[in-house]
DNA sequence: ATCGGTACTCTC
DNA sequence: AGAGTACCGATG
């Protein structure tokens, strides 16, 4: 045929695919899953082919020709496009809108020059030879159990791989790796990770243990350059390994055959802003389409996925021994600070921990998950409170700047001399944060290099890596931090995690904040005692002792704190016994987010559907923005998928002006 | 006139 | 969403 019609998914929030001439005289006939530049409005744009068809009912003088087809690159597969597919709708949102913007930049412009050097530059790439056998560790009884079941598995097989910080995880992945790489020639492995550049200990072990298989690395901190040729190489099929943060669960792996989630339970698996997918779920659901093994490894598995263990869904594997010689889990010991509160939020007893540490020339943390100096200045004659004029929250003290900022906007502003209401010259920093507690153990410790990192002190590109690399070097004593500090670095000297207040992620709103608060401070001891020998130890300040999470922390006992939770969340019913979604609006005035959320209450009728009267966002205002939500709950995903489908459609109908956007599985309400 | 904010329309 | 456009008022 001469002519034929191009069916493509653009970038846009329009619920709708394009249809565009092409002439197939002058090429090869366009074919699914290719990349197409066609103009679009005023603009051109770079699409994706969902279909070729004959004809079309979009009439002829609307229909424009597409420009160019990127037949220089191979089509992205049928299941890669049912991945995307499947993503749009279960997260109700155009496939133009997941399938293109994980691709790289460079594809989705006018040019194919950079395409073109890439994959010129790809075939050059010599083939890594010479798998000279890396010198392979003896694993233990669990480890080799869980190797075995994971490579013998047949079909879908998800795996939760349970096992505290020195147990040995990474050891199963990369064995499982080799195992199955080994297996099939042209095999292809997914390694997803929370945040590649926290752990650059796992990409140099795998380059070691597989120097003859091509590693792709795929995260935000790429040049385009690099991503375009790293991505080209798992769409070509010549990277075996990739690893990647949650965007790369959409990477184009024609052979893929096997996927990994490390500290699958991890926060940053879930992408907060645009397509709000969890890239855990769809981990799971790419295996199940593969009919090939997915492993979620983590010390402090999600709820979502212990449950699933529970049930029989996902088979369990338990690494119980130590793999790391030696090494011991410390002991954590708790402070009570309801009754001495101990001087600048130091308790006497952290302050000498720290102090014996220093004298035996060994490393001490302070885990804070607090930035800044104060958290809020205030004014003690007249009660003025440091607020953010375009925020509900408050304006944050950073002294090393001489600032007040919010963290949530990006207002700035000098810190006032007086008090702005009464005149007082007398204004207080009410609380700590990290800036804080840094200055007060200078004062208390003169002789000791004491080091903060946090979001202000490695805004500078390296800066991160710089300051890790100085504490592995010895060069610091006493190292302060958010929970950056938290996740990955092994600190061989250390041997004393404070950890500062974790009191308010007690009694949260938020349900899900005692399962992210145990995740991190079991994540944040285990920085601590990875060393044999010295005796390492973990002091939690806290004026709730006999809170049951530190039992639980205490006593190294997951088990128990996962399955008691699980308990509340059934009586309850919480997630995961019952599934979620959340209708935003937001508006200058919050009556008129509040009144659009009333009306898409009643918008269609919902059978087996519980929608929730619509309320302020625990954080109602941000940037002059008046923010309200809508929960609608079922004990049914099913129902709530057809419930949610038909509201889109009417609430795309309604033609308002409220900015509104819905979550599917939100993880903070 | 003209700048700038902003509401509205359209995208095969 | 992004880009063009149409409309309104303030402005030296």
């Amino acid at each position: 045929m001469a002519h034929c019609i191009l069916r493509i998914a653009l970038d846009t929030p329009l619920n709708a695919v394009f249809d565009y001439r092409w002439d197939c005289e002058k090429s090869e006939e366009p074919r699914v899953g290719q990349l197409a530049l066609v103009p679009f409005g005023p603009r051109e744009v770079v699409g994706l082919i969902v279909d070729v068809l004959e004809e079309t009912d979009v009439p002829e003088e609307k229909l424009k020709a597409a420009l160019a087809v990127r037949s220089q690159l191979a089509p992205l597969s049928r299941q890669w496009l049912a991945l995307a597919g499947f993503a749009a709708e279960y997260y109700q949102r155009p496939l133009g809108e997941v399938a293109l913007p994980g691709l790289p930049k460079n594809l989705r412009v006018a040019s194919t020059v950079a395409l073109d050097r890439a994959i010129k530059k790809l075939a050059k790439l010599e083939e890594p030879h010479d798998p000279a056998p890396a010198n392979v560790p003896q694993l233990n009884a669990g480890q080799q159990e869980a190797v075995d079941a994971i490579v013998g598995a047949q079909g879908f097989a998800p795996f939760l791989l349970y096992g505290v910080t020195g147990s040995g995880k990474t050891e199963v992945y990369l064995q499982a790796c080799a195992q199955v790489l080994a297996r099939e020639p042209q095999g292809q492995v997914l390694v997803l990770v929370p945040e590649i550049n926290l752990t650059p200990q796992l990409e140099t072990n795998i380059r070691t243990r597989f120097p003859g298989v091509m590693l792709s690395t795929l995260h935000s901190r790429l040049s385009e350059g690099e991503r375009m040729l790293h991505w080209l190489a798992a769409h070509e099929g010549k990277a075996r390994i990739v690893l990647g943060t949650r965007l790369s669960i959409l990477a184009s792996m024609p052979n893929l055959k096997m996927i990994v989630i490390d500290e699958e339970h991890d926060p940053s698996y879930k992408q907060q802003e645009g397509l709000r997918y969890s890239a855990r779920d769809l981990a799971v659901w790419r295996a199940h389409q593969l009919q090939i093994p997915v492993m979620l490894g983590s010390a402090t598995p999600s709820l979502e996925s212990w449950h699933h263990a529970l049930k029989g869904r996902y088979r369990k594997l338990e690494l119980r021994e130590r793999a790391v010689q030696q090494a011991v889990l410390p002991s954590v010991k708790l402070i009570d600070t309801s009754r001495r509160r101990g001087q600048e939020g130091l308790s006497e007893q952290l302050v000498e921990a720290i102090k014996l540490r220093m004298e035996r020339g060994e490393q001490s943390l302070l885990f804070l998950n607090r930035r800044g100096y104060s958290p809020v200045i205030t004014c003690e004659s007249c009660g003025w409170v440091s607020e953010c004029k375009r925020c509900t929250a408050s304006m944050v003290l950073h002294k090393s700047d001489y600032r007040l900022r919010c963290h949530h906007c990006s207002l700035e502003m000098r810190i006032p001399r007086h008090c702005p209401t009464c005149g007082n010259i007398d204004l207080q920093p009410l609380g700590r944060g990290t800036q804080r507690i840094e200055e007060s153990l200078q004062e208390l410790f003169p002789q000791a290099r004491v080091l903060r990192i946090d979001a202000d002190s490695t805004r500078r590109k390296g800066s991160a890596q710089e300051a890790f690399d100085s504490v592995h070097r010895q060069e610091v004593d006493i190292l302060v931090g958010t929970q950056m500090v938290a996740k990955g670095h092994d600190f061989k000297n250390l041997t004393l995690v404070g950890i500062m207040n974790p009191d308010s992620s007690l009694f949260s709103q938020d349900y899900r904040a005692s399962e992210r608060l145990f995740a991190q401070l079991m994540q944040v001891a285990g920085r601590a005692g990875r060393q044999g020998g010295s005796e390492s130890e973990v002091l939690v300040q806290t004026s709730y002792p006999q809170h049951p999470l530190f039992s639980a922390l205490v006593a190294h006992d997951y088990d128990y704190f996962a399955n008691s939770l699980l308990g509340e969340r059934e009586v309850a019913g919480l997630p995961p016994y019952l599934y979620q979604a959340i209708l935003r609006a937001e508006a200058r005035e919050l009556e008129l987010a509040l009144e659009f959320l009333r009306g898409a209450r009643d918008l269609v009728r919902h059978e087996g559907i519980t929608i929730n009267e619509p309320i302020p966002m625990s954080m109602a205002r941000v940037h002059n923005m008046e923010r309200a939500q809508l929960l609608v709950e079922s004990p049914s995903r099913p129902a709530l998928q057809a419930f949610l489908k038909e509201w889109m459609l009417a609430l795309r109908e309604q033609k308002t002006r409220i900015k509104w956007s819905l979550e599917v599985d939100p993880v903070d309400i």
